[in-house]
Formats: structure tokens, sequence, C-alpha cells
DNA sequence: TGGAGATTGTTTCTTTGTAAACAAATTTTG
DNA sequence: CAAAATTTGTTTACAAAGAAACAATCTCCA
């Protein structure tokens, strides 16, 4: 009366491999996994990388576009942000302009470290995703940056 | 002294508007908040969704190899095909053969639900995606089985 | 055969992220 | 102008997911 057993890839996944939702979820599972086998001593989430990044490359951003632009929501954010002033990473400025607003700046600290990281990090990104092809994987970012609406 | 208010479509994000991770991410929760705004009285989560119609499909089929085949890992599986029996939507039995293991199966009761759930969720999963045209939908969804190994 | 190691699932603790209520400042509008 | 509504960020409480330690069972092989 038992059933028989199935091994992972015997399992019949019908109409749902070709859902998007869960072919995206796999997919970045898959990413991050291998982010973390491969981040070694930079000591980032990918998260942190991110905020960081655009923070060097928008001095003084406000907390709130920052949020909108990496779709992370302003409770998050207040958190990640007061983790990376903790580890002396960003300062934040109040504007005199509109006195709710938060602008945040890396500290020089920050630049170099987000540099050298970045390094890393944009050859592991190129790294993803080895088992497309060249074009497989061209194509694959611009209908994910147009799926996005970044394209 | 205040920086210029930048706007977020106005963000420099440089190369990382390029980087699969990024955008794997920004298409996920796209689309969770989607399948959120549309659920509405299936009462379901994305991944309670999908592990009810893999049952449904394999009958029988163990934790262990739904959370393989899911990438749910073993301690949030348990937590979840617990809260899927509170409600009195799947059972589980100890095999003979491996008294380790748990075979789960859904209750009548869930395979009519999730029946159901499966129209609405087909049906929700044709509209993600509509901005792109059928044929770059088709590619997207075939270049990711790729990805991820299912295709 | 029986003991070492692997597998399966659970429990406990922690991390990550969201939701809702709140406070302060700003904008809108009557 | 003043009250109402909105925006921005924070706090508190909670849900989702993972990591590590554990217990039970099974496999393998000396």
């Amino acid at each position: 009366m038992d059933m028989p057993i199935r091994t992972a890839d015997e399992v019949d996944l019908d109409r749902l491999n070709s859902a998007l939702g869960f072919l995206m979820r796999l997919a970045q599972l898959k990413i991050y996994e291998r982010f973390f086998e491969e981040v070694g001593e930079h000591n980032l989430k990918p998260g942190e990388f991110s905020v960081l990044w655009v923070i060097l490359h928008n001095p003084g951003i406000r907390q709130s576009v920052l949020g909108q632009r990496l779709m992370i929501k302003r409770a998050h954010m207040t958190k990640l942000i007061r983790a990376l002033e903790d580890q002396n990473l960003v300062s934040r400025k109040i504007p005199d302009g509109d006195r709710r607003a938060v602008e945040i700046t890396l500290t020089p600290e920050a630049v170099t470290r987000v540099e050298q990281a970045s390094q890393w990090f944009f050859s592991y990104e190129a790294s993803v995703g080895a088992n497309l092809t060249a074009g497989e994987r061209q194509q694959l970012t611009a209908l994910l940056q147009k799926f996005v609406g970044l394209g």
C-alpha cells in the first residue's frame, strides 16, 4: 500500500514547470546559493551590496528613493541603513529642505570596500548562468529588464 | 550643500541593471505583489499552492523529495506541512519500508480546493508578463527553464 | 552481525522581511 | 491662513525562511 519512491527529478510538476513565478523563484534561490558560496571574505549580503553600490553611484540619495528603486520596504530599509551605519559604512544627513527625509552617503572607508567588492561581484555575476550560451544570457538579461521595466 | 533630489527612475544603477541576481529579485517581487493582489478568496500563499499542486500530481510523495524539487529546506517543509495538516488539507503516513520518511497525500477536500485554485492560478500566471509579447514570454520561460535545469 | 556513518524529519534559535500604528514634517485645499 | 491629508521615517509585533543540533531509522561494510 506504500507509494513507489520518486526521486526529485521524477516529480511530476505538470504545468507548474512553465509558471514564471515558480521558475523565477527557483532561479533566484540558485543565484543566492552561489552568491554565498563565493562571497568569501567580502562579508556582504546581496541586499547590502546593492544598497551600497547604489549609494556609491548616487551620493546623498534619500532612503525613500533608494527603497523605491530597489523594492525594499521602508521599515526594512531603516534596519538595513542602521546596520550599515553601525559598521561605519554610511552616514545620514537630514536635509534642510525637508526635515522628514534622510540623505545617505558612503564613508570613505566604504567607498574603498564597495569598489573592491564590486570587482568580485561583477565577475561572480558574469559566471552566473554559465549553463547558458552567451547569447542566451544576453537575451535573458534583456527580457528580464523589459519585464521589470528597466529596459 | 544639500544634494539634488532624485526620483526613483533617475537613480543611476550603473552595471547593476544588467546583474541577473538583481533583475531576478525585482522580477520575483513584482510577481509576488500581483499574486497577493489577485489571489482573493483562495487564501493561499505561493508556496502553499505549489506544494499542494505537486502533491496532487504526486500522491504519496515524500517530504524530502518534495523539498528537493521545490527547493524548500527540510526545517521549513516540516512547518509548511504541519500548517497544511492543521487546515486538514494533507495527511501524513509513515511508510513501512522506511520509518524515517513521511508520505504526503491530499485530503479529498484539498483535491477540490486545489483544482479550483489552479484554475485561478494558471490564468493569473498567464497574465504575468503582460508587458511582454507572447513570443518574448515564451522565450523567457524557456530560458528560465534551461537556467534552472528544468528544460 | 554490529557498529560507523548517512538519511529523514523535528525542534530551537536566529535572521530576514513585512504589516500596522505612530510621530514629525510637509503639502494641499477650503 | 488653518485644518486635513500626505509623505517620510521609525518602532513594535509578527511571519517566513534558514542553520544547527538532535533523535530515530536505515545502509553499508568490516
